[in-house]
DNA sequence: TGCGTTTTGTTT
DNA sequence: GATTAAACAAAACGCA
């Protein structure tokens, strides 16, 4: 659902409430193509900070982004009470449609919302669709021909759909207050920019040197085919040497490599019996003295296989072009409402990041959070003993001189606390984590009894995760059917364990990705172009680099304590490692 | 043939 | 004896 070029775009000032002095009114502003309502927006901007409210910055913003200028955004923009934004954090994910978003913040079941083409039954049964139509029925939800993007066919109906978002964020506001606390209102705010952000990262794509990429791949690969039988081609070349040295299958057909099953038999027939043939046990194996050639030959061809598939021809055709690599971006996806991307952007692996570069006359900005998890972990449980250690850079030593063990082993037992790991080394140093930082740990342990046992959990921010259902196994069941159970429990204990830790990182990162933004497209210096759970990637003019750099720093000494103070947890130090660089390969980490 | 599950691998 | 979280993505496998 998004405004071709030529309809109109709604855009909504909203209420008090929702963060703005200004009184009601909203705003529907045609225009003529994206071109114009980037104009628009700029001069709608110049009055004095609104916060906008609309259905969900995709949809406002999306046929705009990137037009104006690739680094030249209005720095307010995120000022904004994003409907689906907010919705997910209230309902914990699902379809954060405005029919959804509309049922949930009347207290509805969505289940009950109308869907586009379904006939109009709970209303007043009036007139179908009239220009005098009200969105909204009678009984809450909005009208079905509503929900289909015709909103924009008119501006009557424009100003009336930006006036029912503005209605339904009111309701989202005082149900968010219900349910989560006041506090989840400054979590929709930054929850909202978060949303504006990932529309620009959508639209802008990270700076990204195809040939590069493609030296990087082909470095490990061997030449890059060109075409459909070219790849055959050095498929064939690549699987060769490797197959001579399995020797023939019980057909006599070469192994086919790809197939785990092939392969694992045979490893068998070379007397190597294993349980599957994961890389880091054929690695393991392969490093072992007197190791066969079979192994670390099938190693190096894993990695090779691995980059041609997942970085080679097809996948630089399908996301890099205009020497930037492009992906879907979301807000807040997943258990715990972490930002995530399509493309693999995420997961780009390290031979690659020498191909992230910045652009004639720019540099990148990389910064990440350090220790991240066990400093939120401090926040959101309030513990004392934590909170203090997190005043060093390394937060890991005060809690190995309480632990009393080596600085690795403290480290180990921290995040093996968090995640819910019991068995080995780090389920030993449990009593002593509980000794030191009760606090925390009873946190964890209550997130995970909670979990366990079906219930839902809350971020520190407020937002609402969804456990997954387990399906019930009947007493009479079988004994694995009834380990296959209890391990689902227990799974969903560390799910929510650690979702609260999780995803209340994601919130504190959110929140300095916003700040951030907001201090590029103030003065122009450049923009945001990754986001990676814990690392921002900046691309900024030359001569700004080192003022961002410094910049980046004080908006997270800024954010966090705010952040801090929101949630109602002590003032923790969070630390933040900036690099000024040309490739992202350069800054270490 | 098509669709859901399993195996594998990368990142945080 | 096991049981560290999340995500995206491709290809093989298994079943109807």
């Amino acid at each position: 659902m998004s405004a071709a070029p030529g309809a109109l775009l709604a855009v909504v000032r909203g209420p008090a409430g929702l963060g703005l002095a200004d009184g009601e009114r909203a705003w529907a502003v045609p225009a003529a193509g994206p071109a114009a309502a980037a104009r628009v927006l700029a001069d709608l901007e110049r009055e004095r900070s609104p916060r906008w409210v609309w259905w969900s910055a995709r949809e406002v913003l999306g046929p705009l982004a990137g037009h104006g200028g690739r680094d030249d955004r209005p720095p307010h923009l995120a000022r904004a009470w994003d409907v689906a934004a907010v919705h997910r954090l209230v309902a914990g994910g699902g379809d954060d449609g405005p029919a959804a978003a509309r049922a949930v913040a009347c207290g509805l079941a969505p289940s009950a919302a109308p869907s586009p083409g379904q006939l109009d039954l709970g209303g007043d049964g009036g007139v179908p669709d009239g220009d005098g139509d009200d969105p909204v029925r009678p009984d809450g939800h909005l009208r079905p021909e509503w929900v289909d993007g015709s909103w924009a066919d008119t501006p009557g109906r424009a100003a009336r759909w930006a006036a029912a978002a503005l209605g339904t964020a009111g309701l989202q506001r005082e149900r968010l207050v219900a349910t989560a606390g006041e506090h989840a209102v400054v979590t929709a705010w930054s929850e909202s920019a978060a949303a504006v952000l990932a529309v620009e990262l959508e639209a802008s794509g990270v700076p990204f040197d195809v040939a590069a990429a493609r030296r990087a791949v082909e470095a490990v690969v061997g030449p890059l085919p060109e075409d459909e039988a070219g790849a055959a081609r050095s498929r064939a070349a690549r699987d060769a040497p490797l197959q001579r040295l399995l020797g023939p299958g019980p057909t006599g057909a070469p192994v086919d490599l790809r197939s785990p099953a092939q392969v694992l038999d045979a490893l068998a027939r070379a007397g190597l019996d294993l349980p599957d043939t994961r890389s880091w046990r054929l690695e393991r194996l392969a490093e072992e003295p007197g190791a066969p050639a079979v192994l670390r030959s099938l190693v190096a061809w894993r990695q090779a296989e691995r980059l041609a598939v997942a970085h080679g021809p097809r996948w630089l055709a399908e996301h890099v072009a205009g020497g930037r690599l492009r992906a879907a971006w979301s807000a807040s996806d997943g258990g715990a409402g972490r930002m995530t991307a399509s493309a693999g952007v995420h997961s780009i692996p390290r031979e690659l990041r020498d191909a992230v570069r910045a652009e004639p006359g720019h540099l990148l900005v990389r910064a990440d959070l350090g220790q991240v998890e066990p400093r939120v972990l401090a926040v959101v449980s309030g513990d004392p003993a934590l909170a203090r250690d997190a005043a060093e850079d390394d937060l890991y030593a005060p809690v190995a001189a309480r632990l009393r063990v080596a600085r690795d082993v403290a480290k180990v037992a921290v995040l093996a606390a968090m995640y819910g790991q019991t068995s080995g080394a780090a389920g030993a140093t449990m009593a002593a984590m509980e000794r030191s930082y009760p606090r925390a740990v009873a946190m964890l342990v209550d997130a995970a009894r909670r979990g366990a046992a079906g219930e839902d959990v809350r971020t520190a921010g407020g937002r609402l995760v969804r456990v997954p259902a387990v399906e019930e196994v009947p007493v009479e069941a079988g004994p694995a059917a009834l380990e296959r159970y209890r391990a689902r429990l227990a799974g969903r204990g560390r799910f929510a364990r650690n979702a609260v830790v999780q995803g209340s990182a994601a919130e504190l990162f959110k929140a300095w990705a916003a700040t951030v933004r907001a201090r590029l497209a103030a003065d122009g210096s450049g923009a945001v172009v990754l986001c990676l759970h814990d690392e921002l990637l900046l691309h900024v003019r030359e001569e700004d680099a080192d003022a961002v750099a410094a910049g980046v720093v004080a908006d997270l000494g800024t954010s966090a304590a705010r952040w801090c103070r929101a949630v109602g947890g002590p003032p923790v130090r969070f630390t933040a490692d900036v690099a000024v660089v040309d490739r992202w390969s350069r800054a270490k980490g």
